[in-house]
Formats: C-alpha cells, structure tokens, sequence
DNA sequence: CTGAAAGCGCTTACAG
DNA sequence: CTGAAAGCGCTTACAG
C-alpha cells in the first residue's frame, strides 16, 4: 500500500537514484534511451514523487498563497470567488496550489504565520490597500508576489485592470446624455481601487471643461443604511446620475429607488463602475463597466509562477474591459 | 539571513538535535531544566522550525483542503466564502493550512491530483453530491475528511445543520397562516441538500395531514430566466406561499414579483429556507431560516483536526439554527 | 534524562 | 552519460 520511491525505480532497473531523478526532471546530461526506461516504469508502476521530499531538497514548496480580504462584506462580493478561482485553475495546471489566507484589515498577521512555515513560494495580494502593511512584509520577506490592485510602489508587480482609465470613459460617456450634475458614491477610501476610480471619474469631469460637484460625491460608504441614505440626499440634490463604484452599492441603490418608487433612468440614471451577476437580472439592466475577473486571477498566477521559475515577467500587466450600455442610462 | 536550524540551536547550546527537538515538541522524557533553556534561546535567536522538513520526517503535512464546488453561479453563493473563513481561520488557529480545490460538478480530477501529490492531511467538503465521487474517492485513499451536508454512506463524518428538520419546521409554521397551497422552488436534485429540503417540506405537509400538490413544486431551477418562469407559473397556479429553497432563488422571486408588481405578503408569501446578506436589506423582510455558515466551517475544521490528531470523533455534529419570521408570511 | 545514528525521499555538486 | 555521497532539517527508535 505505501508507495513506490526513486529508490525502489533505481533498484528495479538496475541504475542509480540521480540518474532515476535526472531521467524525470529532465535537467543535466542524460541518453533518450534512459529516459524512456524510467519513463516507462514509472508509468507501469505508478510511481508518484514525494513533493514535500523535492521541496526539502529544492527549498521549494510548489505552493502559492492567495490573501483574502476578511472585511465583514466581503463575502458578497463575487469578486473575490472568481479570481480566486482563476488563480487555483492556472496554478492546478501548472501543478501548484494555492493556500488560503485571509487577513483582517491591513493587519499582517496570518500572512506572517505563513511566512514563518515557509510554506509558499510566493503570493498573490487580491487587493490593495493605501499605506498596505502585507506589501511591505512581502518585499521585507523578499518572497515573489503579485499585486491585483495598484500600488504606491511602482516597482512592484501588478496584474489589474485600468480603473482609473475605465472609470474616466464611462464617466465621459454619461456625461453626453447628462447637463453636469453627476453624482459619485464610492466604497472605504483606504482601497487603492476606491482611488482609482475616483480619479478617473474626476478626470473625466475635467476633461470635459465641467466643475466637479463636491456636494455630490460621497465616499466611504459601506452599510446599506449609508447607502440608502445617501440616495435620497443626492435626490434631494437634484443629481441627474448616480454613478456607483462597485454592483453592492449599485444593488442598494437600485433598492432603495424602487421600494421608494423613483423611476430609472427617467428620474434619475444609475451607473456602475462595476458589473458582477449581482445586478445581471436586474431591470432595467445597469450601464457598468466589464470586466473578466475570473481572467484576473489565471494571469496573476501566471506572471507570480513565472517570477517563482526566475523568468522576466512585466512590472504592469493590464487586462482590458469592456462598458456595457444600458438602460439606466 | 538564511534561517537558524535546530543543529545551530544544539550547538550553542552545547546539547544534541535530539535534545533540542524533544524540548520544543514536549515528547519524551525531558528535564524542566532543558525546556527551559531551549525555549529561552529560540526566543531569543527567533528560531522557527522548518515545517517542510518536519513534513518529511513525520509524513504530515500540517495543510487541509478546502473542497469547493465550480459550478458556474456558485460564486454568487457567500455560503461558500464564509465556510470557507470558518474553516480558515480554525486552522490557522491549530498552525494549520487551507488549501483552496475547485471541484466541476462530480468530477474528482483536481482533488485526485492533489491526494497523488500527498500535500494534505485531510478534507473538507464543502457539499455533498448524491453518488458523489469524491466521497468515493477519499475512502479509497483513506484520508481523514468530514462532509459538510448530508451522506449517502452512514459511516461518514459529517458536520451539518439539520436541514430536514429546518425545513419541516418552517413549512408547518407556514401551514398555519395558510390554507394548503404552499408551492416549493428548488435548486440542483442532485445536491444531498436539495433532496433533506425537500424531505423536510413534505415531511410537514404529511404531519398537518394534508396532501401534496405537485403542481406546486419545482426542483432543479438553476437560471434566474426559469426562476421567473416558474414563478409566473405558481401565480396562476394560485400558490398562497413560495417557499424558496435558497436566497439566491428568493431574490430572483422576489424581483421578479417586485418587477410585476405583486405584492408580498397581501397576494403571496414568501419565505426561504437559507438566509444570508443578500436578503438582509430585503424589504418587505423576509421569512427565513438562520443559519451560522461560518460557525460551520469552524467546527469541520475541529472535528477534522481532531481526526488528524488520532482523537475520537463525533460521527454526526449537528449545529443549531434559527427560524426567522418576518414581514413576507 | 540525553545522545549518536538512521531515516524521511528527494536533489545536486563532484568525480569519473 | 552515470553514480556515490552528501545534504535539505527535522524526528524517533534504540541504547545508555
């Protein structure tokens, strides 16, 4: 019932065990004709290699940690699911995998214990945060890793999306069918994403030769309740488009309009700054911006893998998106 | 930089490997004496043993996995995340880590590869198939696992609410405030979860002594175009109460009779046998049952941890739940 | 109570 | 192209 080790391969076919681990991983000078031996036997005897053995020898783990944050809310938010499944799925194929690792805030303890073990050969940050403690523990670590988020660093490599960009073309594009009063309700401003899109909606005002309308914008909203109450301030404002920065605001405000029987878009448009199958049935159908998600997670596990192996990879990579256009606005 | 190891520890100590090993794992007879002293220096030099290697010799692995199903509208579902932190988090707790393993529908390929690589001690599953292969699977490999849901296989360790006597008891409590016409909506037959459900439905029509109307039950609704369908149906059909079995086919209805303006709970109740956020700011409130998903992956963790240990078990660990009246029965 | 030695199952300079 | 040997950093019978 215990299986088969490189020692039992060597002695069945009368050769040493390095020639049995250099037939198998391929590096250092070997004859195809070794290779094919071993190759065969090991498939007719299923030997299957002890990976907690090659990580003592190579000081690798054949392991990834994904950080999650724990944030009460989180868990609404299909976001973080469907990169995470990204991320599994490539590393799966690339025969790793990938530890869990919530942490509360930006607190660094859970990823200090995992640290500590040594249990991974490098990390992917699902998000980030202004002033980000796990950032810094990484680079002190000088363990590789890959941020999905944008950074105060610029060294530091990143998968994302251009929200900001995102954020200004889909706040351009409102702005045609709108005189000027567009509103803005954002999520906890320590997000880099918050930020982000911040920035973008404010460029885009700009660019337009238009005042940005501070009385307009709230951040930092993240109870319902908030949310509802800020919905009805800015109607009382006379905001002509609610513009909101992810679906979990958008879902509440869309809530809170119908139950208080405000028509969308004739009373007042409502924009998302992001699309998830939350609003996916809603009607009338949300105006919000795109993007692959899932696609997230396969490329930062991708680009953290091929820093593990030691290649070059990007500083930025950026995956596009797409605006969907519909009837809210 | 690179790390200080137990044969730095005994050298300075003065002492064997041996010695410095038994102090810090507490087995074999030892002097209070040399505890003491151990413990002292690794404090001091901020010695931390290489769990790899501690891997190696002991053949454990000190990682669980995490079973989590890929189907495609999982990600909508925080049932999943929060278990998934429950289970997190008691891990880190016992110096224990999660593996995250994606499963498509019956399919055991990704949880084969890992049991093949031998970087786990045990298992959790997240849900339970009828004829499921992992189960299968696992007891081939006779790897300690708990499931979370319900078994075909009595022998099982299993972690779970009482999902059948929920149901039954929040179906006679409709029974109450309604004349017989209750119309149940369900997801997948093929979860072990649907089936208790739907057990329990009918076990508390059987008990008021009234008869089924099969007209007024639908399983398998998976897409949020036949949830609508279906509940266009059950108007016509007269149904006096929609029990859904999940929040994510209740909020579905519930747009849906929103959209048609059919008011809830004057034309039809509503009610749903899982409660989660997505339903929290629900208005009107909806009647539900309550139950702690993050408690429950807290507790697998525990029972499978204490299976890992060689501890006694209980076979069956069932959770509390709570019925939620509210405004829509 | 303590230690020398073998072992966990691999990899990898080094030598041939 | 192949092999003997040392090493990765722990644990654990065995002996004293």
């Amino acid at each position: 019932m215990s299986r088969i080790t490189i020692a039992d391969v060597a002695e069945a076919l009368g050769i040493s065990k390095t020639t049995v681990s250099r037939a198998i991983s391929g590096k250092g000078r070997i004859s195809e004709e070794t290779i094919k031996k071993v190759k065969e036997y090991i498939e007719a005897n299923n030997y299957k290699p002890n990976v907690i053995a090659k990580s003592l020898a190579q000081s690798k783990t054949y392991n990834i940690a994904m950080i999650i944050p724990a944030d009460c809310n989180v868990s609404e938010l299909p976001f973080f699911q469907s990169c995470m499944y990204g991320v599994c799925e490539r590393a799966a194929e690339r025969d790793y995998d990938v530890l869990a690792v919530y942490t509360m805030g930006n607190e660094a303890k859970n990823l200090e214990r995992i640290l500590i073990n040594n249990k991974i050969d490098g990390v992917i940050l699902s998000r980030t945060l202004v002033n980000d403690r796990l950032v810094k523990e990484l680079r002190d670590h000088n363990l590789p890793f890959v941020a999905i988020g944008s950074t105060e660093d610029e060294q530091i490599v990143r998968v994302d999306h251009d929200h900001r960009s995102a954020c200004r073309e889909l706040t351009s594009f409102i702005l045609q069918s709108v005189h000027d009063r567009v509103a803005l309700i954002g999520g906890n401003n320590t997000h880099m994403v918050t930020r982000m899109r911040y920035l973008g909606f404010t460029d885009a005002i700009k660019a337009e030769g238009l005042k940005l309308h501070p009385e307009l914008i709230f951040l930092n909203a993240e109870t319902p309740e908030s949310i509802e109450d800020i919905t009805e301030e800015l109607l009382r404002r006379n905001a002509e488009c609610i513009v909101c920065m992810d679906d979990m605001i958008c879902s509440k405000v869309l809530q809170k309009l119908s139950r208080d029987h405000v028509s969308v878009p004739e009373r007042v448009k409502v924009a998302s700054f992001y699309n998830s199958r939350l609003l996916d049935t809603h009607v009338p159908a949300v105006t919000s911006l795109d993007f692959d998600v899932q696609e997230l997670g396969t490329r930062a596990a991708d680009v953290l893998l091929d820093m593990i192996a030691g290649k070059d990879v990007p500083g930025v990579t950026l995956l596009p998106y797409r605006i969907t256009v519909r009837e809210t606005v």
